[in-house]
DNA sequence: TGTACATCAGTGAACGCGCGTTCACTGATGTAC
DNA sequence: TGTACATCAGTGAACGCGCGTTCACTGATGTAC
């Protein structure tokens, strides 16, 4: 129950070397834009380096001169993705927004939540998606759902006596999890196709919240939101 | 609500040159399972044709005597496990075996079902959901989505007054596939990793049986299991 | 049953393409006095 | 403010490695008469 950090694992140092003018630091940033422009498209393996550097307008070499390597670009892209979506969750699930709502109104909102952070960097999740073996990808994937995991299970179990199951802790865990195991594929699949099931986000979206509030066994309050 | 048959793609022959001596057709099926042995440890991107043809105590003119390019062992291996696979379902989904069985016996023998088999064939799994963006592979994944989808859902609507979801047939479909996305990663990944919930197979078989009930909104039925 | 020929199966060294990475060089920015 | 030098940033052609694929050749199996 230890409230999970985002440990800066030795962080960015690693794969880019830090940039020391104004100058360099916006090439950086443009490279990783492109980088995540094109990820929409292909998958990282069939985007070449060459292809990064003319799309940001810069250089192979620039580009080396920043990044060690090119996984670096990918684990610089997550990294960014990772602190993007821990501020995002922070002034999302910020204790005091929620004070008067219900359980089913926290997972709800945060449901649609994740299928919008989903859909807007589809290609992003889709790469990372095939790459949760990658050891380090991973360990960033598992420490952002710890954190995100960890501030919802908090609001969620002020309210505990609406939760049904035998083990809250779990359940809140469990269910948040399945969540987004459920979406990722859900939504960041279907840019190709149909998409698994023929639903559209919004319906998904339905499903998906009823799952976690039947799940964990809400029998909907008559509002009692403080302990 | 037709119930959905597995074409044959105009199948193996657009990948496979078909063997005509007995000899070639154990080379071709020393070569899969080969390949399929290697995919336990790497992805498929990382096996080299030459050491699939080494494992297989063949040689890569052989192997390309069998297969148009490498990516054909993929859909070989594809193909072989969805045959498999269906005819695996057609037993344990018999209705005659689950005459006087709950729907909460049902889906809980389903999804430990689930979790052997993905646990079994771990390494397949992990590659195949890392190319489900490959047309072909998915198109084969949804197809036997729904078939063994759909013949759980009849067996499921048969006991359709135990189901408190206001559409039951879309929450079968729904509830079918939350369980298969949710059990492949936590199944398939954790081989390399204590794994993205620290649960074991059983634990996690338990939540998800649990989710998949709660999410129909099953009243225990004091068995009342033909309409 | 034997012989000759055709097709199938297998071998593995060699080829070649794609792509990540380097490097010699030019230009821009910062700093010291 | 100006000048000289050092460091940073950027360029893109060339390099080289890995790996999929081919191909010339040998051996095995099948078939026709």
């Amino acid at each position: 129950m230890k409230p999970p950090s985002i440990r800066e694992t030795g962080s960015s140092l690693q794969w880019v070397h830090p940039p020391r003018q104004e100058r360099s630091q916006q090439t950086l940033e443009r490279l990783l834009d492109a980088a995540e422009v094109l990820l929409e498209e292909k998958g990282f393996d069939e985007v070449p380096v060459t292809e990064i550097a003319r799309r940001a307008e810069s250089s192979v070499g620039a580009l080396y001169a920043r990044f060690v390597d090119k996984d670096a670009i990918l684990h610089a892209l997550h990294e960014r993705f990772c602190r993007e979506a821990c501020a995002t969750a922070d002034a999302a699930l910020e204790p005091a927004r929620w004070e008067d709502a219900s359980i089913s109104e926290i997972v709800s909102e945060c449901v649609d939540f994740l299928v919008r952070i989903i859909r807007e960097r589809e290609g992003l999740c889709r790469t990372l998606a095939a790459r949760v073996f990658d050891p380090q990808i991973r360990e960033r994937v598992e420490a952002l759902g710890r954190y995100v995991g960890h501030k919802l299970q908090q609001l969620l179990l002020v309210r505990r006596d609406a939760i049904t199951h035998p083990n809250p802790e779990l359940a809140c865990d469990f269910a948040f999890r399945q969540a987004y195991l459920v979406l990722d594929p859900l939504v960041a699949r279907s840019g190709f196709d149909p998409g698994l099931l023929p639903l559209r986000d919004s319906e998904i979206a339905v499903e998906v919240t009823r799952s976690f509030l039947a799940y964990l066994g809400v029998h909907e309050p008559t509002d009692r939101s403080q302990a």
